[in-house]
RNA sequence: CGGGGCGUAGCGCAGCUUGGUUAGCGCGCACGGUUUGGGUCCGUGAGGUCGGCGGUUCAAAUCCGCCCGCCCCGACCA
């Protein structure tokens, strides 16, 4: 691919931009900000929605619904939470034809409505924990918007709990971000650094925030998922309370986590390449999409047949092993566009295995296959038919490996272990940079101001041991990564 | 809201500096033929308030003013 670390950044954004639109994920709304989510790209979303809803099951939530609208002075009760939100809030003021006595907010996140509302349902410890995660759409009128990246209206899903002690609300919070972390590197194929914000990057009212962040392939930063320790913050806010066992009025400890469309976003910017979209076969709306090829019309009928056949004998196999989903197989029956052209419009959508079938095939009983993360010929490979249930699904494994293999390796080699001021400066212009950190404000203000580069988290995982910081030669314990980002 | 770029057919663009017949080109689209194992080729055709409003002029896509919108960079941010 086009190496976008040494060009300008506009050459990036020009390259997602119209992957994003050929390769009918979405398109601009009228409005300023909003996008629509074109088929190809909703059902891309629902394989992530659903990879994340099943692990949430799996961790013991359930799923409910809140309102969209939220009184104004929901926001107004926590500080910290309206002054971080109130610059990006859509307010409604009509309804009915009449002016309303109170605005109404389009809700930008359900912390409050929901901790009004676990604040009714919440009596006794035995009510606890309350483990609740919405799938939703939110509205923040951000000043700078991106397909899926950053748009004014975006589809999530927000999990908040509600816990008797400090302690499980803090588990539960690492556990949402083990969870995160386990989806993006399992199933988008994303390497990401978990770990927590630093303080100026946290969730507005929150006590601690942790994220995932990943790399894109322009060296920068994409925050793809956060869970937030909010304390007894919220519970004080809208009094969450509960008896405990020893018969005493408690405020109960909150978390929330959320991952949004967002994610389809990285998908794109992680893997793409210049042919397009590059989706890993775990998540790709279509798996395998087999291309017949005839020369007269006499062919067509046999070759249609074979074709329909591989079809039948893969959806009848499992989407991944151990999956009760089928394999997503798509026949390419489109007449009056060539074989090359449908080769080109198919790689341009990202799909993991092409199985192309033409006469000359059909007489040697075996098929060409094409992988999407091998570029042009190089990708193909004949196969005997009779070998299709047992090399198709170990193909699709083999890809989902090769482009998390080659997503972290292009992580690594753009992420470096710095010791010097003058080093970050150089490591941020195309990456990460790894330095030790004390924690200070004023230097990560700094650091921002002189670089564009922030603190993109302080890693779970640490080196141990201490040093220096880089730019103030202070003690430090920890290290952060520093990075530009999304 | 600041700095930069742009706005001409569905998409991508030329024309503007130096005003002058009927505003062009490529892709796409429709029809016919040809082709189909890596984006076939040929022909015919449809498609335009030149972002909007105002001004200068015999004459404006072109010059001037104001406004609107989009993109990139910043502030904001999942």
């Amino acid at each position: 691919m086009a190496d976008f670390l040494t060009s300008q950044n506009e050459d990036f954004s020009k390259w997602y931009n119209e992957i994003v639109q050929k390769a009918d994920l979405a398109d601009y709304s009228p409005v300023r900000g909003s996008m629509v989510i074109k088929p190809y790209g909703y059902t891309l979303w629902e394989r992530i929605r659903d990879e994340l809803d099943r692990r949430f099951k799996e961790t013991g939530h359930v799923n409910a619904y809140f309102p969209l609208f939220i009184p104004m002075s929901f926001l107004e009760k926590e500080s910290d939470h309206v002054e971080g939100f109130s610059p990006e809030l859509a307010v409604v003021t009509h309804g009915g034809g009449s002016e309303l006595e109170e605005p109404l907010v389009v809700r930008p996140t359900s912390e409050t409505i929901i901790g009004h509302m676990y604040a009714k349902w919440i009596r006794s410890y035995r009510d606890l924990p309350v483990l609740i995660n919405q799938w939703a759409n939110v509205v923040r009128w951000e000043m700078r918007t991106r397909l899926f990246l950053r748009t004014t209206e975006f589809l999530w899903q927000e999990g908040h709990t509600a816990h008797a002690t400090r302690l499980e609300a803090e588990e539960e919070t690492l556990r949402m971000l083990d969870v995160y972390t386990d989806f993006a590197v399992k199933e988008a194929a994303i390497p990401v650094i978990p770990g927590r914000k630093s303080e100026s990057e946290k969730f507005a009212g929150a006590v601690a925030s942790y994220t995932i962040e990943a790399m894109m392939k322009d060296g920068k930063a994409l925050q793809s998922g956060t869970s937030h320790f909010l304390g007894q913050n919220f519970a004080k806010a809208f009094d969450i309370r509960f008896l405990d066992e020893t018969n005493e009025q408690q405020y109960a400890w909150t978390t929330s986590w959320g991952v949004s469309t967002r994610m389809v976003g990285a998908v794109v910017m992680a893997h793409g390449d210049d042919q397009g979209l590059v989706l890993p076969p775990h998540i790709a709306p279509i798996q395998v999409v087999i291309v017949p090829i005839w020369r007269k019309d006499a062919e067509r009928d046999a070759v249609l047949e074979a074709a329909e056949g591989i079809r039948q004998r893969l959806v009848a196999l499992p989407a991944s092993p151990g999956s009760a989903l089928r394999m997503r197989v798509e026949l390419d029956r489109r007449e009056g566009v060539s074989p090359g052209w449908k080769f080109n419009d198919w790689e341009m959508r990202g799909v993991p295995l092409r199985v192309e079938i033409g006469p000359r095939d059909i007489a040697n009983q075996n098929v060409m296959i094409a992988r999407r993360d091998v570029p042009g010929r190089e990708g193909k490979m004949l196969l005997p038919m009779a070998e299709l249930e047992a090399q198709v699904p170990t193909l699709l494994e083999a890809v989902q490996t090769a482009i998390y293999e080659k997503a972290v390796a292009f992580r690594d080699s753009h992420t470096y272990d710095v010791s010097s001021y003058d080093e970050l400066k150089e490591a941020v212009e195309t990456g990460f940079a790894r330095a030790w950190w004390a924690g200070d404000a004023e230097d990560e203000a700094r650091v921002k101001d002189e670089t564009r580069a922030t603190v993109r988290c302080i890693p779970t995982e640490q080196p141990g041991g201490s040093g220096t910081c880089v730019y103030t030669g202070r003690p430090a314990t920890e290290v952060a990564v520093f990075g530009k980002s999304y």
